[in-house]
DNA sequence: ATCGAATGAGACGCATGCGTCTCATTCGGT
DNA sequence: ACCGAATGAGACGCATGCGTCTCATTCGAT
């Protein structure tokens, strides 16, 4: 008995990542439960997304705590964030993607929080010079979620190799698709 | 009288790349027609999002012909791409998102061109030697469209300029993030 | 074994949005 | 000025999915 809440959100976000218009009924199937009790445990289908971007913005917040963004060369850093936020990748995408139907309402604040944590270490990396200074740290956050919200697609839809999913984010961040040049 | 087909369909785009839930009776106000007059030129809205869907294809196979992309270094190929590109950046932006929805059912035979077509660019700067070997030509077209519609939605949101979307994705895309090596 | 809490299955009403239809009005060519 | 085609406004039924409720069943602790 008794439901493991953080089970079926796990199992929820699964499975909306792939079809963001899962029916609450198709959601409490996939989680093995009942619709009324996925009813008790989550007032209604919006409750049951926020509680996911809840879900998402502390995996990312652990992922970003885990990588010690502080420490070291800022492109070793952002390759451990990449390792790190690599295994929640497919609810970062889900919630990417539905972030965009947020009408300005209603934003969770934790987005803020993660996107200064990012920000700030690009910023940190400019200022080592490690990082390129024409490109502003809010882009390269920006470009961040969406290369690791694109991955994740690709990845589902066959498109690219899973085990790739850390060097083709983390080198096209990094280096680019340009050869560089021998020296 | 006579509605202007292609006008209805570039509001559409503008007001489905915000709200991509906006009902059927939105895009008719937004199109500043009726109702019924939006169903007599559509049947309706899966109807509308198909056409949507080709003519996103026709505007990117429009940009990838005037583009040239055979001719010259691959690279600047590529910024010629993107500056194409730009004014249908929206539009392309919905489409991607929207083509999660599509359960492999039937996907447009169109996007398969497309892909072909900037895989192919990337290949051809890869055996040229000015782009990189070890990311793939499937990765780097679907990192293209993946930064091409993050920067679309980050301009939407005001959280990166508008005027910087091609220096953005051409430099991010090309360059990566990392300061080159004084050399 | 017993009892209470939690669950599953299903019924029910409700809200929303779609697609169709009707009818009066307006546009545009002749 | 006339007439047909196109449009706008709105009504209508329908399908879908949500949220609530009921009731029998099952789990788990005592």
């Amino acid at each position: 008995m008794s439901v493991d809440r953080a089970q079926v959100l796990r199992t929820a976000a699964a499975l909306l990542s792939r079809k963001s218009t899962a029916t609450m009924d198709e959601v409490a199937r996939a989680a093995g439960i009942g619709r009324a009790t996925l009813h008790r445990h989550f007032a209604g289908r919006d409750a049951l997304v926020r509680a996911l971007e809840e879900m998402g913005i502390q995996e990312f917040e652990a992922a970003l705590d885990a990588a010690n963004l502080d420490e070291g060369p800022a492109d070793e850093a952002l390759r451990r964030l990449v390792a790190e936020a690599e295994p929640n990748a497919q609810l970062l995408a889900f919630l990417v993607s539905e972030n965009q139907l947020f009408e300005g309402d209603q934003v969770n604040e934790g987005w803020a929080r993660l996107d200064a944590r990012v920000s700030a270490l690009f910023r940190r990396g400019q200022e080592a010079g490690t990082f390129r200074i024409d490109l502003s740290p809010a882009w390269l956050t920006e470009a961040l979620y969406g290369l690791i919200g694109t991955c994740a697609w690709s990845v589902m839809d066959g498109r690219v190799a899973a085990k790739d999913f850390r060097y083709m984010i983390t080198e096209l961040l990094l280096g680019g698709a340009r050869r560089s040049v021998e020296k």
